[in-house]
RNA sequence: GGCCCCAUCGUCUAUCGGUUAGGACGGCACCCUUUCAAGGUGCAGAGACGGGUUCGAUUCCCGUUGGGGCUACCA
């Protein structure tokens, strides 16, 4: 036995959209991988096919994984550059005879393949330019005429030990002599694909299951070109809702998506990890990425495409955000409350202790960072607006409520200290003066204070608010019920 | 159509031939409680079907059915 060599592995995205969460996946299990076995995580953008890639995408590719936490280690490989190489390769093929021209413009293909499926036959290129004798092939080429390369597939089968499917066979048979090399000399994305692969020293493929049908084409490319075989794996499909494959109908299927939905990343690569992968046995599924990298194990990966789930991923988010260290948290919250208004960065950087004690009253009831931004505006604001339904039901007899609410406040305003079990024990002793029990004095202070229905509790809302501000609202209350009685 | 992959609660999964088939999300009920969450407890809910192999199959094999992927001078 050998020490294993750790694997160099790699994530290439083509840059024509946005980075998907499948393709996420695929990058999380990759780069999970690498971590675990002190290997090598590559990225490498697909960009060869010009007209459908932009620099948005390829931008929202490294913000993506960035955002996610995960870090390539060596120089992006942007594979249009490798063109020269892509050629190189694909002539040495040519000299050893593993590929041959082919003059059969496309509409001539497309013709074929639609008369071929008219007859309900399975379309296959038959080999005609193979054919062809020596000196015609000279001639043609001499006159300039416009040809791809192609693979002469030899008979036999092709196979692999997949790492999560074990052994895969493909009869060649049923693999037609595919193109490598368009009429404009540019690679076609299988031999890119192997070409750059070589040169990068991959040694393991990890890439979703919709591959599994090129990989025998890569196999034959690899030994064509006297290449030593890297270890295939490929993982399972992210399904929608509807069992098919996750696309744009289902929602949200960018990564940037998420971010702006207010998932925090930890959340996204938690749920992402559990989908397809499993560490076996009972485990707590809310995990950060150091116990994921801990935790990683090609053992647990699975074969059945799973469904996203975006309710689950809501939940994991909740938890992720109640779990961490309001240090990290605070980065994810102070930007959206700036935005909507709410405070400056100096205004929480001069009240850090406070700000931390309200977000940490607030993510309880949170399952989206956007919840904690929603839940704020009392603590923010000079003046709060009243939720109709609050008011309507906590506020419904106006000639009751004001003379409470003028009773708690001049409660509070006597008070030694501003603790939450002072305030207590005096509001539950009015309670019992006025004979009536604490949610008759509570639901209608918290409208008071916070104009909604639901909140922290009173007490710790009122510590949060401050002495003096939580008397100003209750006597604005006051005052606004004066003019409903 | 051809080739390939897949198959445990609605969803994510555990089980590596012998379990009352376990957990999580979601749902429902209850508890806690000043509201809402969070938390706790409980309930409902699964081995697609048919053959084998075996003393014994969710588990191994074959078939059927169902689902998915690929089938370009796209990636």
């Amino acid at each position: 036995m050998t020490a294993p060599t750790p694997p160099r592995l790699r994530f290439a995205p083509s840059p024509t959209g946005y980075l998907h969460v499948g393709g996420a996946r695929t990058a999380l299990f990759n780069w999970l991988l690498a971590r675990k076995t002190g290997g090598t995580f590559l990225l490498r953008i697909e960009d060869t096919d010009k007209a459908r890639s932009t620099d948005d995408s390829t931008r929202a590719i490294f913000e993506g994984l960035t955002w996610l936490g995960l870090d390539w280690d060596e120089e992006v490989v942007f594979q249009g550059a490798n063109l020269e190489r892509h050629r190189a390769d694909a002539a040495r093929m040519l000299a050893s005879g593993a590929v041959y021209r082919c003059f059969c413009t496309s509409e001539e293909l497309t013709k074929r393949r639609e008369e071929a499926e008219a007859r309900k036959e399975a379309f296959k290129y038959d080999r005609r330019c193979d054919l062809l004798p020596p000196a015609e092939v000279q001639r043609r080429v001499s006159a300039g005429e416009p040809h791809v390369l192609r693979f002469r597939v030899p008979a036999g089968e092709t196979a692999w030990d997949d790492l999560v499917h074990g052994v895969i066979t493909f009869p060649n048979k049923d693999i037609e002599d595919f193109v490598i090399l368009r009429s404009d000399a540019t690679p076609i994305y299988n031999h890119a694909v192997v070409s750059d692969d070589i040169a990068m020293g991959v040694t393991l493929v990890m890439r979703g299951d919709d591959h599994i049908s090129n990989t025998p084409k890569q196999i034959l490319l690899y030994q064509a070109l006297g290449a030593t075989l890297p270890r295939f794996g490929h993982l399972p499909m992210i399904h929608g809702t509807d069992g098919k494959k996750l696309s744009k109908r289902h929602g949200a299927t960018a990564v940037g998506d998420y971010q702006h939905l207010g998932i925090l990343p930890q959340a996204m690569v938690n749920f992402l990890a559990l989908l397809g992968w499993s560490p076996g046995g009972d485990f707590d599924e809310v995990m950060s990425l150091e116990q994921l990298i801990e935790a990683f194990s090609t053992d647990g990966l699975l074969r059945k495409a799973s469904v996203f789930d975006p309710k689950k991923l809501e939940w994991m988010n909740g938890q992720h955000l109640s779990r961490l260290p309001l240090e990290a948290l605070e980065p994810r919250v102070t930007p959206l409350l700036i935005a909507a208004g709410l405070a400056t960065a100096d205004d929480l950087a001069a009240r850090r202790d406070w700000y931390f004690t309200l977000l940490d009253l607030l993510r309880v009831r949170s399952r989206l960072v956007d919840d904690i931004v929603r839940q704020a505006g009392p603590y923010f604001r000079d003046t709060i607006e009243y939720d109709a339904d609050a008011v309507a039901k906590q506020w419904k007899e106006p000639a009751v409520v004001r003379p409470l609410l003028a009773a708690t406040r001049e409660t509070l305003a006597a008070l030694p200290d501003w603790a939450p079990a002072t305030m207590e024990e005096a509001l539950r002793a009015l309670a019992e003066a006025q004979g009536v029990g604490g949610g008759k004095i509570f639901q209608p202070l918290r409208v008071a204070l916070t104009g909604l229905g639901v909140s922290p509790g009173i007490f710790d809302v009122m510590v949060a608010l401050g002495r003096a501000r939580t008397l100003q609202r209750i006597a604005d209350a006051e005052a606004l019920l004066g003019t409903m009685g």
